[in-house]
DNA sequence: GAAATAGTGTCTATCAGACATTATGGC
DNA sequence: GCCATAATGTCTGATAGACACTATTTC
């Protein structure tokens, strides 16, 4: 006789299959002194104790209802707050990638503003690492260089056609400041004519009425984001660079 | 005193942490029949037994290296043969997807040529089934819908501004082949002479001297894939509609 | 007024869309 | 020659890049 859905999920042995560790990193990206950074943690134990690596950790199946909280859990974790922009990068596996064994790493990236963290507390075991090319100048735990090369990838490349580098800048910006984060991130000069044109007719920016940030000289309009939930799309990329 | 890393390596408790299920899903598609289909199979077990869901399974420690061999191995078990494309797609991990309790699966998505699979064997358990919209007309196990719409979401926007069509068609085509396999996915008519003038700009094909493919009119050249490495980045996308 | 930075205007090259025209096969 | 389909040519509109120019602030 079959059984029923019910009867069989009572009598499931949920360990019947051997399973990976399955851990979240996370990739915390800002631009701060006029470079991209990216937030690393010394490793306090084995193995690679003492590195530098990615923060993360292991899922808790108590308390992370999903993947994705259990990266928000992290972020709130390791920085204090909510990021405004996280999303999935990408998933790794394999036997070789830690010496414990087959691991498993879900991989979020996550964009914030400089002016909503802090650089000092605790340098020793916590930095914001510049991103130069497509890494940092330090050795990373695990695969944790190759993990950032595709973050930095996947960020260059959205910021190509997407609108994600406001989640960079803090709610009220201007267009100045808007530009310098692309053109520190792609690694090159945008003219600024073309810019203003691209961002204003994507429609995605509200000017801040009256209000203007000072300068040495003129000074710039404020804009906001005006809808963090509608998706920018530039039907032309941004630089003429192939990827 | 510290422990050495090869010390902590060999009291290590690989087990120390609750572990989800882990499984790897695929999304296959081809285009057959002038429409865009996914594979599916019938469920052999419960949970969800008897429903149709996405070929995949769990992942084999033993025989399975890391999460991107286990997704080849699933696509040579399923359709016997390696697909041309394979990408991974997203991981999806909650304790609310799978009756049975916390699992995460890391989804693949494939892209075959339809003269390189059979659609016949056991049409009872195994089907191609067209994509309309972003679904299939049948009710999916688990949140294999969801996943669904996610990849032919993807499929859609990397259509617009890479070669990968190409995938979908056998190692020689022709270009109204290649245009043909554009207008289904993307659910709009394109004009041959601008689909023309991007692809042959973009430098991904080559004549193959001399030979024509027959039709009812004047024979087409037939082409093939320059170089399956190098990633051909259309610097517009294909259709002026917002995504 | 000079310096500095913000913001605008204009010209041009490029390219997609539209569509007409030519080419080449079968019958 | 006729039909069907492939392939090319040409015109136009949109827009990115380049760069000159104007605007507004501090000193």
């Amino acid at each position: 006789m079959e059984l029923t859905e019910a009867e069989f999920l009572r009598c499931y042995n949920v360990s019947l299959y051997e399973k990976p560790s399955f851990t979240v990193d996370l990739v915390i990206f800002t631009v701060r002194d006029e470079q991209l950074r990216v937030l690393l943690v010394k490793r306090a134990e084995h193995p690679f104790k003492d590195q530098w690596a990615l923060p993360g950790g292991f899922l808790d199946l108590q308390c992370d209802d999903s993947v994705e909280n259990c990266a928000m859990r992290k972020l709130v974790e390791k920085i204090g707050i909510r990021a405004p922009y996280l999303e999935q990068l990408k998933t790794y596996g394999s036997r070789e990638r830690d010496p414990r064994g087959w691991t498993a790493t879900t991989v979020y990236f996550a964009l914030m503003a400089s002016n909503s963290i802090s650089l000092e507390k605790d340098q020793e075991r916590v930095r914001w690492a510049p991103v130069q090319g497509e890494g940092v100048d330090k050795a990373l735990a695990f695969d944790h260089a190759h993990i950032l090369a595709d973050a930095v990838v996947r960020l260059r490349s959205k910021l190509e056609y997407t609108h994600i580098a406001v989640h960079l800048l803090p709610e009220a910006f201007t267009l100045p400041e808007l530009q310098q984060i692309y053109e520190i991130i792609l690694q090159q000069p945008l003219d600024k004519s073309s810019f203003r044109r691209r961002v204003v007719q994507a429609g995605m920016l509200e000017e801040i009425a009256g209000k203007l940030r000072d300068g040495s000289g003129r000074p710039a309009q404020l804009y906001r984001f005006r809808d963090y939930d509608r998706k920018t799309f530039f039907p032309r990329s941004i630089s003429r660079y192939a990827r």
